[in-house]
RNA sequence: GGCGACGUCGCCAAGUGGCAAGGCACGGGUCUGCAAAACCCUUACCGUGGGUUCAAUUCCCACCGUCGCCUCCA
C-alpha cells in the first residue's frame, strides 16, 4: 500500500505521487505575527509537523516552506492588526512583528514542531509580490481602480471557486461590501492597496505607495522557493475561502500551470463557550488559550498527543480535561520506554525473548498502514498503545529479555514515537552534567532506601520516598528494583 | 440562504458491506511491607426514519442535531 492523501481539490483520497521522485515540495500558510500563538495554531502546525516527519521517515527529501505574515490584514474597522497592536504597545510595527515571530518559534520549538526549512516573511518579499501583480495586470486578470488600488477580476478567471466549491454570484448581496467600493465586482479581491496617510506599513510600487493584499504573499513566496507547481499546500480549513481560493486563482492565472497538486487542510480547533457549545478558538473572538498557557500545566508531549488523538482533518474540542487525559496516556507509554531503558542498564547479552521481535514488526506494520492512510495518527498511536501493553507484560514477566531485544524495543519507540510522532524524547544518557548528577543522586537515595527496606525499617524508607515525592520525584518499586520519574 | 464537515461505549476517538481498534474515567481481581505502576476481567449493535443488499454502523434518500466557511482569523 502506498501513501494516500486526501486531496481537498478532488475531495477524495489519492495515491501520493510527488512531482519529482523522492522529493516533496510543501508550503503551509503560516501565522500573522501580532500576538502569541494559541492552541488552534498548535493544532494546524502540529498536524503538518507530523506530515513532514512522516514523509521524511518514508524516505522523502522534503522542502518545507511556511511563511510569516507581517503585512496587511485589515480589521473590520479598516485598521491593520499589526498597526493597532503597535499603537497599543507604543512600539513600531516591526518591533511587534519581531516580538511575536520569536514568540511563535519559541512555542513551536517547545512543542517539538520541526522548524520549516524556509520561513519567509511577507515584508521581505514585496518586490516578488509586485512582480506577480504586474504579471496579472499584463495578462488582464487584474485591473487598477480609479482610486489606484489593484484588484483581481474574478470574473476573468472561470475556475475561481474550484477549491472551495463556490460559484460566483452565490453570495447574493454582500451586505458588507457597500463601503468604499471601487471594485468592478464585489467578489474581486485586492492585490495592492494604496496606503492611507496613517498607514505606516507602506512600500513603493508602480501604483503608488501602499501595501499588498493578504493573499498575494503566499503565491509569490511559494513560487519563489518551490516553483510554479509544487506538491503539497497545507493550512487551516477555515482559510479555504477566501484565502486559499484566491491563492490558486492568482497563481494559476499568472503562471498558466497547476499551483499546488495536493491540498491538505486541517480541521478547526474549537473550545466550549459559557453554555458548553463548542465554537472556534480565535483571536478575534477572544476565546483563545495560548500555547504558553497550555504548557504551564502540561507537558508538550501531552499537547501533541491530545492533537494526535483525532485525525488532522477533524475538528477537535479543546479543554484542560482533554489535556489531562492525553498526559495520562503519555505517561503510560513513556513509563514503558523508561522501563526498557532501565532494563537496558544491566541487560544480559544475547537475544533472549527474540519472539518479541515479531510484535515489533507487527507494530511497525500497523503504524505505517495507519499513517499511509492519509496520516491517520490516531491509528498510529493506537499501535503504540498496543505495543506498550505487550512491553509491560514482557518486562513484568519472568522471561529473560536480552540486550538485543531491549534495544530493538527502544529503537522502535525512538523511531515511531520519537522521530515520527515526537512524543518520546531521546535518552538523556548523554545529557548535560547536571542531569547525570541528578540521576546519580536519586539513585543514591534509592540505594539507601533499599537498605532500609531490607532491614524492615519502613518508616525510614517511606520518609525518603515521601520527601522525594514532594520534590517531584516519584519512585516505583518493582521486584527487580526501583525506578524513578519526575512529574 | 449557499458551500463543506460531522453525529460510534460515561468522556475522547479509529474503523469496516458480514456481528466495532485504542486512550481517559468507573467497577472487580492479581502483584506489592505500604504506595505507585503494571497486568487480567466486565461495559456499545454505531443520531432518527426509510431504501438498496443474502447481509449495513459502514452505500443511497429524508429528517433532527452540532460545527466551520461565505468578513480579518491556523
Amino acid at each position: 500500500m502506498a501513501l494516500q492523501i486526501y486531496n481537498v481539490v478532488h475531495r477524495e483520497k489519492e495515491p501520493f505521487e510527488p512531482l519529482h521522485e523522492g522529493k516533496v515540495s510543501m508550503y503551509v500558510c503560516g501565522p500573522t505575527v501580532y500576538d502569541h500563538a494559541h492552541v488552534g495554531h498548535a493544532k494546524t502546525y502540529l498536524s503538518f509537523d507530523i506530515v513532514v516527519r512522516y514523509l521524511r521517515y518514508r524516505g522523502y527529501d522534503v522542502l518545507y516552506v511556511q511563511n510569516l505574515t507581517d503585512v496587511g490584514h485589515l480589521l473590520d474597522s479598516g485598521e491593520d492588526r499589526i498597526l493597532k497592536r503597535a499603537r497599543q504597545a507604543q512600539a513600531t510595527p516591526m518591533q511587534i512583528v519581531e516580538t511575536f515571530a520569536r514568540s511563535y518559534f519559541e512555542d513551536m520549538d517547545a512543542l517539538g514542531v520541526v522548524r520549516p526549512d524556509i520561513s519567509p516573511r511577507a515584508s521581505g518579499h514585496i518586490p516578488e509580490q509586485i512582480k506577480l501583480i504586474e504579471t496579472l495586470l499584463d495578462k488582464d486578470y487584474a485591473y487598477v481602480s480609479d482610486q489606484g488600488n489593484v484588484y483581481f477580476d474574478v470574473y476573468r478567471w472561470p475556475e475561481y471557486g474550484k477549491l472551495s466549491n463556490r460559484r460566483l454570484g452565490d453570495q447574493e448581496a454582500g451586505s458588507r461590501e457597500e463601503v468604499r467600493d471601487d471594485k468592478r465586482h464585489p467578489e474581486d479581491f485586492a492585490l495592492w492597496k494604496i496606503a492611507e496617510p496613517e498607514h505606516i506599513l507602506r512600500w513603493d510600487s508602480p501604483w503608488g505607495i501602499g501595501y499588498p493584499g493578504w493573499h498575494i504573499e503566499c503565491s509569490a513566496m511559494s513560487q519563489k522557493y518551490l516553483g510554479d507547481t509544487f506538491d503539497i499546500h497545507g493550512g487551516g480549513l477555515d482559510n479555504i475561502f477566501p484565502h486559499n481560493e484566491c491563492e490558486v486563482a492568482q497563481s494559476e492565472a499568472a503562471n498558466g500551470v497547476t499551483f499546488a497538486r495536493y491540498w491538505m487542510l486541517a480541521g478547526t480547533l474549537l473550545v466550549p463557550d459559557q453554555t458548553g457549545v463548542p465554537i472556534k478558538m480565535s483571536k478575534s473572538l477572544g476565546n483563545f488559550y495560548t500555547i504558553k498557557d497550555a504548557l504551564k500545566a502540561h507537558r508538550p508531549e501531552a499537547v501533541r498527543l491530545f492533537i494526535l488523538s483525532s485525525h488532522y482533518r477533524s475538528p477537535i474540542v479543546f479543554s484542560l480535561e482533554a489535556l489531562d487525559s492525553a498526559q495520562k496516556g503519555w505517561e503510560r507509554i513513556s513509563g514503558a520506554v523508561r522501563l526498557v531503558r532501565e532494563k537496558l542498564r544491566q541487560a544480559p547479552e544475547g537475544n533472549g525473548g527474540g519472539v518479541f521481535l515479531d510484535v515489533l514488526e507487527k507494530t511497525k506494520q500497523r503504524f505505517v498502514e495507519a499513517m499511509d492512510d492519509d496520516f491517520n495518527a490516531p491509528g498510529a498511536v493506537a499501535a503504540l498503545y498496543d505495543l506498550t501493553r505487550e512491553v509491560y507484560t514482557l518486562l513484568n514477566s519472568d522471561q529473560i529479555t536480552g540486550k538485543a531485544v531491549l534495544e530493538a524495543i527502544r529503537d522502535t519507540y525512538q523511531v515511531l514515537g520519537g522521530q515520527v510522532l515526537g512524543i518520546i524524547r531521546d535518552e538523556t544518557a548523554a545529557g548535560p552534567a547536571n542531569v547525570q548528577r541528578e540521576d546519580g543522586l536519586i539513585r543514591l537515595l534509592i540505594d539507601l532506601r533499599a537498605q532500609a527496606r531490607a532491614a524492615k525499617e519502613f518508616a525510614k524508607a517511606d520518609q525518603i520516598r515521601k520527601q522525594l515525592t514532594e520534590l517531584g520525584v516519584t519512585l516505583e518499586d518493582r521486584s527487580d528494583g526501583t525506578v524513578w520519574r519526575v512529574d
